[in-house]
DNA sequence: GATAAGTGTGCAAACGTTTGCGCGAGGTGA
DNA sequence: TCACCTCGCGCAAACGTTTGCACACTTATC
């Protein structure tokens, strides 16, 4: 079937290993064989196996990546950001998503595991740092946005709500609501912390009413904002849990005929390429996507290389654009 | 290190085969023994080599794909509908990005080819069919929106931008600009053709002038517009490559002063899900991008079942909306 | 009571590659 | 001339799994 190393040593005239280093360069093979061995390769159409080499205690030249679904532009960039790395590194992804179930991230991490992976990077994990530690024992890892893994590379996403509070706030808004993920995750939590304690540090109560679930897409804000419109005393301006969802929270505001910034503010998290673009233009706390997934990337391969790496903990910035109010 | 299949074998005090099909509930063995063994697998971490099970010549359970890029968010979405599909058939995906970069794509197939993956599909492809047709050799593979290829599913892109020619006319208009992917893909060709084949059918002219680049993003729109509306007669109605481009263009009018659709009229290409929730709202002509993937997906399938299966078109609609004029 | 059929398990080869070790041929230095 | 070194290559084991075949034992069939 498939041309292998034998193959091509029986029309050769010598034996595998012969062709196996040839076929690699290697310095005690004469320069005529080598020569001889790689066009005959090449006509022969030889392509390694790699299964093959993985027996043989060869280190896979794919790492993993586990993220919660496809369609986040946040993911996708940040995949963006691994994948250039991973090639500067001579190495490949494999790119599994779980789509907030835990069974498939379950099954995700088998094929991890049996894929015999050099290395795994972890995005929007469902479960705690305890059981990845444990779970991808052996296998370098590293977490995105995970704080308390050895491990992580995040941004401190509690403080870019307190950001986005503290603006909102110096614009003279008090009526501040959110609108949170919906799904228990590590980031949900933080976020909506951050939301909390950036009142708390301005002196607000934070009312439970102001807070309803979205589901971390467009669809979600638009359903959610009329929670909030249709309170008694409905805020003048709303955080959400992230840019999609304030994008559709701004067109759920739109066909109550509410106008942003006029009648309403919106803050977003993410700082997607759209956030700059829509109209009106979106303030948001910017996530380096791509770079926290270059960082990521770098602590993997150290980590695989044996060097020691330590958690980090970006800072993140609010954008200030249309959204809650003109610009000076 | 890793436990393996005979490790099992020597603490159960049985033979490696006894394991492996003990393992896999092959019906020869008794019950006793295989409860004993699964068990025992099961305390001991016993993880299967993947890379063993292809070398003995088990087909493997992951299928490749090849995209232009990860930010793309119709590649996304299609990606979705092939990893639902893939889950369905047990298998996972390895996904690859090749960036309009025929050596990245030569790299990536050579990674599908060493991975003996049992599938691929490729999509947004650089290159021709009969390359590919030759290049994936053996291994069963799908491309999409690559008509001369036999197992291929595609929309009728020529035909979708027809229609929005025809849309655009319907309401009146006369000068029709187009902004185009600015790289020759398979795609590019067919829409701009579909572009001027719409004018041809009316009667109109299509004036080279009215042709600018864009570059597939958001970015691009923006530039592209000014030469179009800094023509002496520049038109009244602009025809995008793609969505993210239309928002370009929306974007590029908005800062030179001009709104959309009253002074002119926009309209993109894939109904990305941004498209019904920007302001204005986009007229599109949608690809239905998840069904798409699912489709390809079955089909990648049925090839490796030995099916006989055939190249697909479909029909491609235009979505109606605020971009090109008030709705009725 | 012999033969046949079924049941539960082991043996060993095979997949394709890498790599430590060995070995002969030729070269170098004393 | 002898010992030693380098060069170029082959041998064979090893990685973890699957599977056809063989084997021993038990149970049914006539």
């Amino acid at each position: 079937m498939t041309v292998s190393i034998k193959d091509i040593a029986q029309k050769a005239g010598v034996s595998a290993s012969t062709v196996s280093r040839a076929l690699k360069d290697h310095p005690r093979i004469s320069e005529a064989m080598r020569q001889k061995i790689q066009s005959l390769a090449r006509e022969m159409g030889y392509v390694p196996s790699e299964a093959a080499r993985l027996l043989v205690g060869q280190p896979s030249p794919t790492i993993g990546v586990a993220i919660p679904d496809f369609t986040d532009p946040f993911y996708m960039n940040m995949l963006c950001g691994i994948e250039e790395v991973a090639i500067a590194h001579q190495h490949e992804l494999f790119v599994g998503s779980f789509n907030q179930d835990l069974h498939r991230q379950r099954k995700l991490f088998d094929a991890f595991d049996q894929k015999r992976l050099s290395g795994v990077v972890i995005a929007g994990s469902l479960v705690d740092a305890a059981f990845l530690n444990h779970q991808q024992n052996g296998v370098p890892a590293v977490l995105v946005n995970h704080y308390n893994y050895p491990f992580s590379v995040a941004i401190d996403q509690k403080r870019g709500m307190v950001k986005a509070v503290n603006h909102l706030i110096s614009l003279g808004h008090r009526h501040i609501g959110y609108v949170s993920l919906g799904v228990e995750t590590n980031s949900n939590r933080l976020r909506q912390e951050g939301y909390i304690e950036g009142l708390a540090l301005a002196g607000l109560p934070s009312d439970p009413n102001w807070i309803v679930a979205g589901d971390g897409g467009i669809a979600g804000g638009v359903t959610a904002v009329s929670k909030l419109t249709s309170l008694s005393v409905p805020p003048t301006a709303i955080i959400c849990y992230n840019d999609r969802t304030a994008i559709g929270v701004i067109n759920g505001l739109h066909q109550q005929g509410l106008s942003v910034p006029d009648d309403m503010s919106v803050i977003g998290f993410d700082d997607l390429e759209i956030a700059a673009y829509f109209l009106p233009s979106l303030t948001t706390v910017r996530q380096p996507h791509t770079h926290l997934g270059r960082q990521a990337a770098e602590k993997l391969f150290a980590l695989m290389y044996g060097a020691n790496v330590q958690a980090e903990l970006l800072e993140p910035e609010l954008i200030r654009r249309g959204s809650t109010g003109p610009l000076v």
